[in-house]
Order: structure tokens, then C-alpha cells, then sequence
DNA sequence: GTCGGTTGAAACCGGCGTGGTTACATCAAA
DNA sequence: TTTGATGTAACCACGCCGGTTTCAACCGAC
């Protein structure tokens, strides 16, 4: 199972968002445009975001921004923002094993910490990553393409 | 999307395999019941386990059994076992970026280093983990029951 | 040689999340 | 009031997952 392009759709979002928002005003409309996909999809996402309170979306008029600077919304808050881990657990542990088998009532207990500490060591990484590396990142890469 | 329980039910099979291997022959059966599910889902499972060369699988006769030590087993090689990741590559990109735009021609290139890191921090931290792990805590597990 | 227990594999199924689409009510500024 | 945008609901098709039944292939033991 891969995770969702919900989130790398996000990182395009805060991505074009800083590119476009001093010129156009960034609606869902151009926002679909940009990343391919359709302008329902992108207020659905745009609606995550605003209720994680890292954007703020114009209802009526139109058009989105960042709630704060870039360099204080990491890749977690934004990962954690589209909602692709229910209950904040990565992996799904098998539902039943067997409370009569000596393995299977003692499985869970054993596997938990180990697979937290995967999960942490993915999160700590995603900390690590602010969007503000995207401006850096796409304005290089822009102005290579001259 | 979480983790499919096809990795924790693969850690619960080498559980077994190295609590009961001694005195029964552990089949997809067996397993089945301890782990509260289908022998054919425990026969799908134990088939990657062996195409990954993890495993033997005794057709005929019946029973499984690690082809190496546990401590040489690591959680990544179970995790690659059971093949969770299509292309490796965790993260799904939205696939139609516009080429017109600027951040839509070079949001794949802009991701893909970060991404790949996240990647790579969840996967050490797997590659720290060894089966053997599962040994020991086992015991301890199952002697502070008594 | 055949019987019993086991694996391997095919063919289904229901359920769920995802991405997509249409339609429409709601809103705010011009 | 018109216009352009958001917010939502109601669908849809698709793919993966876990589950189940069924049956052929296998191998040791009797």
C-alpha cells in the first residue's frame, strides 16, 4: 500500500501557492489545473488543510494562502493534515490472533514498541522537512530551465 | 492508508516458527489458529516468505521453518517479503502534473530527494530490527505470564 | 499403491479507500 | 443582483485487501 498522492498533492499546493500567490489569486480552479486532477479533489484537500489550520481559503471571493511562514509547516504537519493514518498507527496489526495461543495474546505487546519506533523514525524525518525547502528548491530549479 | 497486516502477520509466523518449531510441525494450519485467520491467507504469505528466500515450505510433508538464523532476518527483509510497495517507492505522486506550469514540470523533481528521504529513515530503522528480537521478547513475555 | 495430511493455486466475494465527476447551495465582493 | 468562487452531497469505477471454497499436486506412511 502506497500512501496517498494526498500528500504530495498538498506539497504541490503550498508549493504553487508560494510560486503564484503575490501575482494570480490561487483558486481551486488553478490549482486543479496545475496538478492535473479535478477542482473537487483539490477542495476537499484545501478543506484538510484549513481545518489543520495551516491555510486559510477565502469562501466567496476566493483563493488561498498559508496561515504561517513556511519554515514552520514541516512535511508532518502536513502529512498528518490529510489524514492518511487512522488512529496515528502506520501499520494495521491483525485483528483475532488467538488469546488460547501463548504467541498470539502476547503478538501485539511484542510488536508495538518495535513498529512505533519505525513509525517515529518516518515522522522525526518528516519533522525535518519544512515547505520552506520547496521555495528554495522550485525557484532553482525555475531558474535553471532558463 | 496504513501498512497492510500482512507485515505484523509475517512477524507472527517467525514467532511461532521459533516458539513451537522444536516440538510441532508448524503448517498453515497451525499458524492459521494462532494468528486467527485462513490457511490460505497463511499459505499466500508463507509462499512470498519463501520466493524471498526466508523460508522453506515442506510440500507433501507439511511445516515451515526459517532458512537462516533470525538474527539475521531483518524487519526490512520481511517488510520487502510481502510486497507492500509497488516500484519501492512509498509515496504516490499525483501522476499528471501540468507541463505547462512551472511547478507542475518540476514538482517530481522537487519531491522525489525528500520523499526518498523519508523513505530511507523509515527503512533503516527497519533494518535495525532482527527477528531475533521477536526470540527473546517472546520469552520474556510468555515467562512473566506465569 | 493407496490413503491421509498438506501445500499450491485458481476463482470467486464483500468491503473499503481512492480519485473522479456532476450538481447545487452558499457566500462575498463588485 | 450578478459573478465567480467555495463547500458539500451524491454518485461512480477501480484496485487492493482479507476471506472463502474448491481442487489438483505432492509426499510420507501404512
Amino acid at each position: 500500500m502506497q500512501i496517498s498522492s494526498r500528500f504530495t498533492i498538498a506539497l504541490h499546493i503550498f508549493t504553487a501557492m508560494d510560486v503564484f500567490g503575490r501575482d494570480h489569486k490561487v483558486t481551486s480552479d488553478f490549482l486543479a489545473g496545475s496538478i492535473g486532477t479535478n477542482p473537487v479533489i483539490i477542495r476537499r484537500l484545501l478543506g484538510q488543510l484549513k481545518d489543520a489550520g495551516l491555510i486559510t481559503v477565502a469562501r466567496g471571493t476566493g483563493g488561498c494562502e498559508p496561515t504561517r511562514p513556511l519554515k514552520e509547516i514541516t512535511f508532518y504537519d502536513v502529512y498528518k493534515a490529510v489524514g492518511l493514518v487512522e488512529d496515528e498507527t502506520l501499520f494495521h496489526m491483525h485483528e483475532h490472533p488467538n488469546p488460547e495461543c501463548p504467541v498470539g495474546r502476547n503478538i501485539q505487546a511484542l510488536l508495538e514498541d518495535r513498529l512505533k519506533d519505525i513509525q517515529a523514525a518516518m515522522e522525526n524525518e518528516m519533522k525535518r522537512h519544512t515547505v520552506a525547502e520547496l521555495h528554495d528548491g522550485i525557484h532553482e530549479l525555475i531558474a535553471k530551465e532558463a
